[in-house]
DNA sequence: TGCCATACTTACGTTGCCGTAGGTTACGGG
DNA sequence: CCCGTAACCTACGGCAACGTAAGTATGGCA
């Protein structure tokens, strides 16, 4: 027996393949990282009733059990890398809110949900998908309106200043995430324009409106990437 | 045997539990729409995954090999009902289009959204969540997303009677399809306000911006509903 | 060097569900 | 009244996936 593992001494924690290699024995956090690395990409990719433990298993290069002693079962995965990627998106958007002008802030949080959008895709295809079942207090279908509720807060202040009924600001900030959220979902087939291009029309968009568009847009702040 | 059966003669076509009663024989035509209906609310309830052929066909008060003689099996129903769904749609929305001012389409086309999402929720719901598995030519990821590309064309003249750049139409529908989307998803558990202003709002945001928000939009047009 | 905790395995029981083979009832026209 | 066809059923084969029981290797540490 055991003449199909052949030697192979590379063990980069982001191994993506079965590697089948020697017998790669990982620290239990290194292990815990790994798969949580590999159930992102396939519920991202297959969804979370279309990837099975087998599969996340056997992409890490172990037999299923070793899922199991982690996080008790496929809900348990799921459970932590939704909340990974919720918590990092929402640091993401709200650290970026540095601004005291509201197109500016509108321009942040814009440009930051497209930046977790690029750099973390997988995480950002599994809040756009729904989750497991219908979760059970009958609450929001979509992850990322959920995202949305969080941002009512910001809107609701601001309303309030200009004298606007308070009452209105979960509507508007439903409207403001899915125009984000269904551009970025769409931004992600074609990668065209630029992000910061992008990024710059969906503020035009939201703060002109259509009435007063500007043809080429630009924005404000001074960025980086 | 059959012990089990008891005698019911209502037969109502719309029936939703499995109406044990006596053999209920539906015509070929009959049955087939009574399952579709069933179809629907399940996938809208529990997705594609999550709904069983069993399931329907026990809702329907019959047995499985029915289903599979009209549809050929789960795929065939779901593909049915988006097919029936998106026509639906698609003719809702591009049939409210009858005005020239392009303010006014907007506000048709938002108001014609919502009219969907709450005459037909369930339908709504099944376009929302995403389809069987990733769809063979990586196509977009959200049926919703399709809708978009259908709106572009309108923009795209728009855009060119202005002098903007029409490359830039798709990302400003699946802004704007965004934005109603998603707030609508959000209004289906909430209920709140009433639809016609939910729609006077969208098309406040889309149309004037956050820059020069009305305190108390109103739709221009004039509705029965 | 021997031991023990930790990382990992093989092997299996069980369930749920898809899809099909082949038989059975009832309705309506000749 | 009889018989064919359309509607429907019971029953099963098979598979894929979840989750578990019980055993094996390995590496650090006394």
């Amino acid at each position: 027996m055991m003449g199909d593992v052949a030697i192979d001494g590379s063990s980069s924690t982001s191994g993506d393949k079965p590697r089948r290699g020697r017998r790669v024995r990982m620290t239990g956090a290194e292990r815990r990282q790994q798969l949580l690395d590999i159930g992102r990409a396939l519920f991202a990719e297959k969804g979370f009733e279309g990837t099975s433990v087998e599969e996340i298993a056997a992409k890490a290069g172990v037999s299923k059990p070793v899922v199991y002693e982690h996080f008790g079962g496929k809900e348990g995965l799921y459970a932590v890398v939704v909340d990974r990627e919720m918590r990092q998106l929402l640091d993401g958007v709200t650290g970026a809110l540095t601004a005291g002008h509201p197109r500016e802030l509108l321009e942040q949080a814009a440009f930051a949900l497209l930046d977790y959008i690029e750099s973390y895709t997988d995480g950002f295809r599994i809040l756009v998908r729904d989750s497991p079942v219908a979760q059970s207090t009958g609450t929001f279908a979509s992850l990322i309106s959920d995202i949305a509720t969080q941002v009512e807060d910001i809107l609701g202040l601001e309303f309030k200043a200009r004298g606007f009924d308070p009452k209105l600001a979960p509507l508007y900030a439903q409207a403001l995430v899915g125009m984000v959220a269904l551009t970025g979902q769409w931004w992600l087939e074609t990668r065209r324009p630029k992000k910061a291009e992008v990024a710059a029309h969906l503020v035009n968009l939201a703060w002109h409106g259509l009435e007063n568009l500007e043809a080429r847009p630009r924005l404000v702040g001074h960025r980086r990437s």
